[in-house]
DNA sequence: CGCTTCTGCGTATGACATACACGCTATTGC
DNA sequence: GCAATAGCGTGTATGTCATACGCAGAAGCG
C-alpha cells in the first residue's frame, strides 16, 4: 500500500527526485532511466526531436524496443525527463541584494536562453503538464528568488517569472524557427529573411496593408538587427514594465 | 512556365490569397479547400488537434484519404490554413489617434487572446514558418497600426508586435494547459491547482527551496486569481515597458 | 474525335506508440 | 537449500498515421 510515494507522480520522475529505492528483487537492470535520456538528447540533437522515437532511441542502445518502458512509463515520461536533465540546475547568478533584482532578474533570463539555444529540440516538446520535476522546481526557485526585497506579492513574482520565462521560451522559438526554415532550404538565415520579406512585398497591397509597406520599405526587415538584440530589447521592456510596478510597492528598489 | 505565381507558396495558400485561377480543363472538383478545412477545424475543436488527421478529415467529408492531397498538399499546410481561417480578419478597434496607442493595442492584445480561446487547438500547432496566410499578415498589420504616431522605429514596432502576441499565445497556452490537466484528471481546474500545489509542498525541501516554500504558504496559488485577472496583469507590464521606450521618443504619447 | 489535364480513389509502404504474454533471474522468507 | 515472487528483456501484434504511386474516368480543348 504505501509502496507508492503518493499522488500519481510519474515513476521516472519519481527516480529524479531521489524517492523510489530500488527493491531488489528480480534480475539486476542492465539500463537505467539517465542511459535513456541520454541517448535520447543525443539523438534530439544531432536530428530533431521528431528522430525521438521509442524504437530509434532503443536500437541507439542496443536493446529493443520495449525495454524502454521498464524504465519510462510512456514517451512523454521521456520527453519530461530529456527537458530536466537538459535544464540542468539553474546558475547562481547575482544576489539581489547585491546589485538589485533586475540584474538577477535579467541573469537569470539570459541563462534560461542559453540552455534552450544549447538544446533546440526542447522548443519543439509540447507543454503539456505544470513542472514537477526536480531541474524545473530549482529553476522556480531561482526567479523567485531574484524578485527578493522587491516588495511584490508572492502571487506577482510568480507571474513575473511566468512572464519572463514565457518571453525567453517565444524569442528561442522564433529564432530557432527562422534557422530550421533556412536550413531546411540550404540558405543562410539572411538570406531566408530576405526572401520573406521579398514575398511579403509580392504579396501586402499598400493600400490593404499600409503598415505593413511601409516596415517593408524602412528596410528593417534586412537582419540587420541579429537574434541577441531582439532578445535584449525584448527583455529591457519586459523589465521597465516589472520596474514599474516595483516602484509602486515598498522596496527600496534597489 | 508562368502558372506558378512566384517562389515556393503552397498552393493552398495560393488560394487563400485569390491568386491561382482554375484551369478548367479536368473534371469539376467535387471538394474544395474551405471544406476541407471546415471539416478539419470541427474536429479539431471537438476532439483536439491530435483527432485531425488525413483519414479521419476525410471520412468527415465522405471522400477517401487521398482525395484531400488534390487539394492540399501536405498536413502541415492544412494546419496552416486552419489556423488562418479560425483567425478570421483582425478587429477594428479603437484607433491610435483617438484613444491612444496603449488602449488600441490593449485592445488588438485582447482580440487575439479571444481567438486563441475559441480555438484552444492553435495552440498545439507547431510553428514551422514565418506567418504568409491573409489573415495573419492583417494581424500584423493591425498591431502596426496600433503603434502608429508613437514616433518608435519600423523596426521597434515589430518587436513590439511580437512581444505582444507571444505573450497572448503564451498565457493562452499556459491556461490551457491547465485546464487540459484538469479535463483529463476528472477534476475541476481548482482541484487540479489545488492538488498541483500538494504535490509541490510535498517535494519542495524548505532548506533548499524557500522561495518555493514561502510561495506555497503565502496562498498566492490557491487559484483565487482568475486566468482573467493573470492575462491582465501581464498586459499591463507588458505594455508599461513599451511604454517607457515610447516616452524616450519623439511622439506625443497619446 | 482525340488529346490533355485534372479528378477521385485503391493499394502499398514504412514509421510509430504501446498492449500483452512469455521465459528468465535474482532475491527473500521459510 | 528451496520455492515463491517480483522485476527484467523481448517477440509479436494491433492499430494508427502520412503519404507515394498509378489507374480509370471526366471535362474541356483543338
Amino acid at each position: 500500500m504505501a509502496k507508492d510515494s503518493g499522488d500519481g507522480l510519474p515513476p521516472g520522475v519519481e527516480t529524479a527526485w531521489g524517492l523510489r529505492e530500488r527493491p531488489g528483487k528480480g534480475p539486476r537492470p542492465g539500463l537505467s532511466v539517465s542511459r535513456i535520456v541520454g541517448a535520447a538528447t543525443e539523438l534530439a540533437a544531432a536530428e530533431g526531436i521528431a528522430a525521438v522515437s521509442m524504437a530509434r532511441v532503443a536500437t541507439a542502445l542496443g536493446v529493443s524496443t520495449m525495454s524502454l518502458y521498464r524504465y519510462v512509463a510512456s514517451k512523454e515520461e521521456l520527453l519530461i525527463l530529456m527537458e530536466d536533465t537538459a535544464s540542468g540546475p539553474p546558475p547562481q547568478g547575482p544576489a539581489p541584494e547585491e546589485e538589485g533584482w533586475r540584474a538577477a532578474l535579467a541573469h537569470w533570463a539570459r541563462s534560461h536562453r542559453e540552455v534552450l539555444h544549447r538544446n533546440l529540440w526542447m522548443l519543439r516538446i509540447p507543454v503539456s503538464s505544470p513542472p514537477t520535476t526536480p531541474n524545473s522546481v530549482a529553476w522556480m526557485e531561482r526567479g523567485l528568488a531574484c524578485l527578493r526585497g522587491t516588495g511584490l506579492e508572492e502571487g506577482e513574482k510568480v507571474q513575473v517569472i511566468l512572464l519572463v520565462s514565457g518571453f525567453v521560451r517565444n524569442e528561442a522559438t522564433l529564432m530557432a524557427d527562422i534557422e530550421a526554415a533556412a536550413r531546411a532550404s540550404g540558405r543562410s538565415t539572411a538570406e531566408t529573411m530576405a526572401s520573406y520579406t521579398r514575398l511579403l512585398d509580392r504579396l501586402t497591397d499598400p493600400e490593404r496593408f499600409p503598415a505593413v509597406t511601409a516596415l517593408l520599405a524602412s528596410g528593417a526587415m534586412d537582419g540587420t538587427e541579429g537574434p541577441d538584440d531582439d532578445f535584449a530589447f525584448g527583455l529591457e521592456r519586459l523589465l521597465d514594465g516589472v520596474e514599474a510596478l516595483v516602484r509602486t510597492r515598498s522596496g527600496t528598489g534597489r
